[in-house]
Formats: structure tokens, sequence, C-alpha cells
DNA sequence: AAAACGTCCAACCGCCGAGGT
DNA sequence: GACCTCGGCGGTTGGACGTTT
């Protein structure tokens, strides 16, 4: 199984909590968690861990049971079309990471969360801004989730030919993406409500629970133009912060300033290159190549050499 | 070969809100 | 209303593992 099982289950990792174990899960509390579960049910996870016969607490049992027993669970890497509903949802509710593993089947909080942590802020990390910062924020939004997008089309345009038959989904007309990782007859990524492929492009629709202001109205293009339509946050959104050149310190208040500014004005500050328009019309999103991107001292092409394939992965 | 460094992730911690008494 | 218990959440940590020097 994993690791923390081959571990001696009588190390001095275990240290004894009181009455209580703390520490890794051997293979006998994992049975014992699983078999009691398969019985009797989740809930009441204190009584649970004792009447299983658990040395531990209730939280432990639960964040075991959540977190990695959990016979649903997805395994193995996070998809780009995984990641691009990260970055897209985290765009909207930042740190709400049950909320967003909500809306990414088989993945939990924790997952996310130390994907966020391990991955994208070490983005921020390379750029020398922090993770919350507008400019990174816009670095996700024009460059790398495009770049996602991009990626996810075209895997979906050169598997539609085998798999087509195979992405079959309840219901609709329309083939869904599903995500090279998963074997055949699993389920299909990312799931409908999100973004389906029809006539090669992959188009986004409203995530549930979601401000109605994205709903079906905004889609990017890519820096390549191609036209691939998650459903991105729009100018309308107020929750969404447009560009601005300023420096990275995003709390100073020339930088508020500004964009309070921006937010009473149509969303271009992208080198000025950005006008409504020369937004794809009715999209509200800028049309932009990477020549275009200025902000700050980023060195964009940076970007793309950072041998890493957190955003090429597929 | 091994030390140093970086990455990943399971698990824990502290806080908070909900619900019951 | 005060108190207590519990579940849930986000932040953090420790250690195994992989990579680089």
């Amino acid at each position: 199984m994993d690791m923390a099982h081959e571990r001696n289950a009588s190390s001095e990792e275990e240290v004894m909590a009181g009455d209580l174990r703390r520490g890794p899960w051997t293979v006998e509390e994992d049975l014992l968690l699983v078999n009691y579960i398969a019985a009797h049910g989740e809930g009441r996870w204190n009584s649970l861990a004792r009447s299983a016969g658990l040395k531990r607490t209730g939280k432990s049992c639960r964040l075991r049971w959540l977190n990695y027993l959990r016979p649903d669970l997805r395994r193995g890497n996070i998809t780009p079309q995984e990641q691009l509903l990260i970055l897209e949802l985290h765009s909207r509710w930042g740190n709400r990471w049950s909320k967003i593993a909500q809306h990414l089947p088989g993945r939990t909080d924790n997952e996310i969360k130390n994907y966020w942590r391990t991955r994208v802020q070490k983005h921020a990390k390379q750029l020398k801004c922090d993770v919350n910062s507008k400019q990174f924020k816009d670095v996700m939004r024009y460059l790398w989730m495009p770049r996602l997008v991009e990626r996810i089309q075209a895997a979906a345009s050169s598997s539609s030919g085998t798999a087509a038959g195979q992405q079959q989904h309840n219901g609709g007309s329309e083939g869904l993406y599903e995500s090279p990782e998963l074997p055949t007859g699993d389920a299909c990524w990312p799931p409908a409500e999100y973004f389906t492929v029809a006539g090669g492009q992959l188009h986004g629709t409203p995530v549930p629970e979601l401000s109605s202001t994205t709903a079906g109205s905004s889609s990017p293009s890519t820096d390549s133009g191609a036209g691939a339509q998650p459903s991105w946050p729009t100018p309308a959104d107020g929750a969404v912060e447009w560009f601005s050149t300023t420096a990275c310190d995003a709390s100073s208040a020339a930088a508020a300033a500004m964009r309070d500014a921006e937010l009473a004005q149509p969303p271009c500050q992208v080198g000025q290159t950005w006008t409504s328009e020369s937004s794809l019309p009715g999209l509200g999103f800028p049309e932009l190549a990477v020549t275009d991107f200025e902000i700050g001292s980023f060195d964009v092409e940076s970007i793309w050499s950072m041998d890493d394939d957190l955003w090429y992965t597929v």
C-alpha cells in the first residue's frame, strides 16, 4: 500500500498521546476503519473511532477516510483539465479548498491544497511575486489558463478520431473530453457541467453555485486565438480584478486606487493593447498575444522555459 | 557514492460554527 | 444564554523520496 504502511507499527513514530495513537496509519487500522464504515456508514467520528476499536481521534479517522480510504478517490496526477478548473475556481473563491474540491470529483481539499502550495506557489516564487498578487493572478488568467486550454484542445482533437466513440456521455449529444489518465470507462473529465467538447471546441458552462455573471457570457481567446471557451470571469464580474501595471506590491494604496479605477472601467491595461473593440464579440476577454503581455518586470519567456510540466502535462 | 537540496503529501493543529443540553 | 461536543476547514509540518551537485 503506501509507504506509511511499510513502517514498523511499534516504532517510536507512533507516539502515544494519552491513550490515542498518532502518526502514520497502519494497514490494520485502515482495515478496521474501512470495515467499520462499510458495515455502519460514516458519521459520529468520535464514537465511530471507539466502536471500531481504533485508538485514534474522530478527527483523525475522518481525515484518513476522506483523504485516503474513500473508494471514490481519484489517484494520479492532476490533469490539465483539473488544473484549469482549480485555477479558475481559485481565482473566484481563493483558498476555499473544500469548495473547490466539490467541483473536482474524487479529489480532496487536501490534495488540491497541496497541489496549489507545491506547484502554483512555486511558480509565483519563481516570478518573485506573491501568489495572491494581482500580477500573478493575471499571469494565470491570461497566460497559463489559455495555455492549458490549448493543451486540452490539442489532446481532445488528437484523440477525437479514435476516442470519439468512447466519449459518449450520459444524456448529452456532445462528446466530453476524457482524461487520458483515466482508464476507458472511467468517469469522464471534466464533468459535463463545466466543459464540453463539441465540434472540436472546448466549451465552458457555468459552474453550479457560481455567480451568474459568468454564465455563458464569457470566454477567452487563447494567445493563438484558438477560441477555447471555459467559463472565464468577465469584466462584469465584480469579484474580478483586472490588469494594472503597478509593481507586485498589490497592497499599496496606489495600487488599490488604481484597481478601483480599473474596476470602473473596461478591462484594458495590458500595455494598452486591449480595447473593447479588440475583444471577441460579446466575450469580454482580451485577445492577447504573449508578446503583448507586459506586467511589471516579469520575464514572460521565462515562464515558457520553466522546466516544469505543471501547465503542459497531458 | 554521498551529501545537499528540493518536492510531495499524509497527517496534525488550531480555529470556528452548528447543534445539543 | 452559556457551555460543551463535534465536524469541518484552512494552515502548517515532518518525513520519505527524488534530483542535483
